[in-house]
DNA sequence: CATTAAATTTTACTCGAGTAAAATTTTATG
DNA sequence: CATAAAATTTTACTCGAGTAAAATTTAATG
């Protein structure tokens, strides 16, 4: 650490004269480095090292009609998955050059809407979105995006946002239906009958269509359910069902590994074993390869979505659009497919 | 929703004369609806319903010396207990007409100083902070912390913050020794070597002294691992004690229930029945009452904290040190007891 | 070294409130 | 209804940059 003298610096001016770089040049710095001739940024970085100074972020952000601010909404934060890919997100959002503001609808589409009110006020440069889905009040959303760039992740809703980026559930549901159907009885399909996530209704159209590809009858087993708390769903619907004896495969595809953490659990409370070895009375697969999916008793069979590679993209066509000032309209949408991730369960 | 007049209104001065009151009550009220007399306030929030008018952020708090920002530092998001944790702060804060402003210290002890001073350069009225704990920068922290309300969560550090609410790790641990004692073989502790998190050193000695106070010998069982991820952690640890045979007694207690999630895999990995009941070969608790704990196979023995009640005593501190600006040096230490919730692992 | 292009400095104005002090109005109290 | 106390309005100044335009300096090019 280099010695910094006593004299404080309290704002840019001063900070001008002691560094002998004029203000402007130094409020053009500040708002990218790069945009200054090389000896006077290495001038500045020096005296910088010299002196303690960082510019009122209040100050600047006063006067610019759009900050370096970049929000990141997403539908509930106690969701690992949501945790996860939110952190990621907000690295490369840094490594950017941006400030994220990360902020959660865990509240319902009310608290969503708020999220982005309270965003605007802060007049972010763009928006990234994973939108609540069929619960979020779109219409409201799509006023409130317009104008301000913005770029939907995980769901999709229709007429908001210019970008969607998400993971192709038709490929990856067929892939692992396809590994179903090669190594064992065709698979049911265990999912919510009113599910929240838009992705869940192309996961179940995508069963339907890879079991009539294959020449097997889809069947929907559809638990009720209408909250986040997936794994209680998951785990009370499998529990009639198997006290039901109302299963008629030894095959169960779930939505999500939420619901198929609660699903292992059932089966587990009623001495069912879960596996594809010799003994076993029921394979269970899922999807998404939750962090703790690894950790089921049997481990969780699934499909893993590469948050890296969905972060990265979401963050470029956000920047995209900002950097094009609003001229890009809509960036195509962009789908990953998932890898096969096979465990014990199934 | 009343219909908003075609105008919109730019600044307070507009808005001023839009309402017909002065910029500066029109100030007092923002600041604090209360300060101004309740016929004015009525004035003001019709006026608002005709007008749509929000002041602007950075214009507020540029003049401020504090602003109604509260920061809150978590060690990560990831981990299911921190994220539900900030959920209910943050919604308190917001109750409390304060303006949370979350991050997470994944990145370890140079985002945690990151944080901090990100934080400080937004002038917070105060900081919630859940250091990381053996890994955090003490002496930093405590520099940083000099002049800003700061109250610590969840991990203590000496010297850093006026105030510290956590839970009675003592009197927990000494519950579910006891319980276990009285239920069956007296535990061994399952936990990590160098664990990072200071409650893991409290819930150590507690478990010694409680063992001992009844008349057992305590037997620590430290397995490696140094970062967060203590599923992996647990797993890999008790897979190896039990191909090893290490295990001297039938009872184990977790450390925390991250690693319990991990110990219960490895023992159903390994063909180990674990639970309570008769044909059973092993017992494992765990602490905290992690989400998921409801879910694991056998469900997990744990120890509750309340999240509420530790969130609202939280933020109560705080405000308190607010609120005397300073003056209350050091509120004393609020620890909570918990819960003991049995489950069919132990 | 002359010429041109690019970067920087100067100058001057703007943004949207916070805030302090004095003057005035409103409310509470007897 | 007079009077004191409380609240509001007026007035005027402050905060810390962003930004635009003209003037000047510096670097690049042949």
């Amino acid at each position: 650490m280099t010695t910094k003298t006593t004299k404080t610096i309290k704002n840019m001016e001063e900070f001008a004269s002691a560094s002998g770089i004029s203000r402007p040049t130094l409020s053009k710095y500040f708002n990218d480095p790069l945009s200054v001739r090389a000896s006077t940024k290495a001038k500045i970085e020096g005296a910088l090292e010299k002196y303690e100074y960082h510019p009122n972020i209040y100050a600047i952000n006063q006067n610019r009609v759009k900050t370096k601010n970049i929000g990141l909404v997403v539908p509930n934060l106690t969701d690992p998955f949501f945790a996860g890919i939110a952190r990621v997100i907000e690295s490369i959002i840094i490594e950017r050059g941006y400030n994220p503001l990360l902020m959660s609808s865990h509240g319902g589409p009310d608290s969503e809407i708020e999220n982005i009110l309270n965003l605007k006020l802060l007049k972010p440069a763009g928006v990234l979105l994973a939108p609540l889905g069929r619960a979020s009040n779109r219409d409201n959303l799509a006023k409130l995006a317009e104008g301000l760039p913005t770029v939907l992740f995980d769901a999709k809703l229709e007429d908001v946002g210019s970008a969607f980026i998400g993971s192709d559930n038709q490929k990856s549901v067929a892939l692992m239906v396809e590994y179903l159907c090669r190594s064992g009885e065709p698979p049911i399909f265990f999912e919510m009958k009113n599910p929240i996530n838009p992705n869940a209704y192309k996961r179940r159209s995508a069963y339907i269509e890879a079991m009539e590809n294959l020449g097997h009858k889809p069947h929907l087993v559809q638990v009720e359910g209408e909250n986040w708390d997936f794994e209680k769903i998951g785990f009370e619907g499998a529990s009639k069902l198997i006290m039901n004896n109302d299963l008629p495969t030894n095959t169960v595809l779930c939505s999500n590994d939420r619901l198929g953490i609660g699903f292992l659990a059932a089966a587990f409370q009623n001495r069912l074993k879960v596996g594809h070895s010799a003994g076993c009375h029921l394979r269970v697969a899922g999807h998404d390869d939750h962090p703790f999916a690894k950790y089921t008793c049997p481990s969780l069979t699934t499909v893993s979505q590469d948050y890296e590679e969905i972060a990265e993209a979401s963050v470029n066509s956000l920047l995209e659009i900002i950097d094009s000032s609003g001229k890009n309209e809509s960036v195509a949408d962009n789908l990953f497919s998932g890898r096969l991730v096979l465990r014990d369960s199934a």
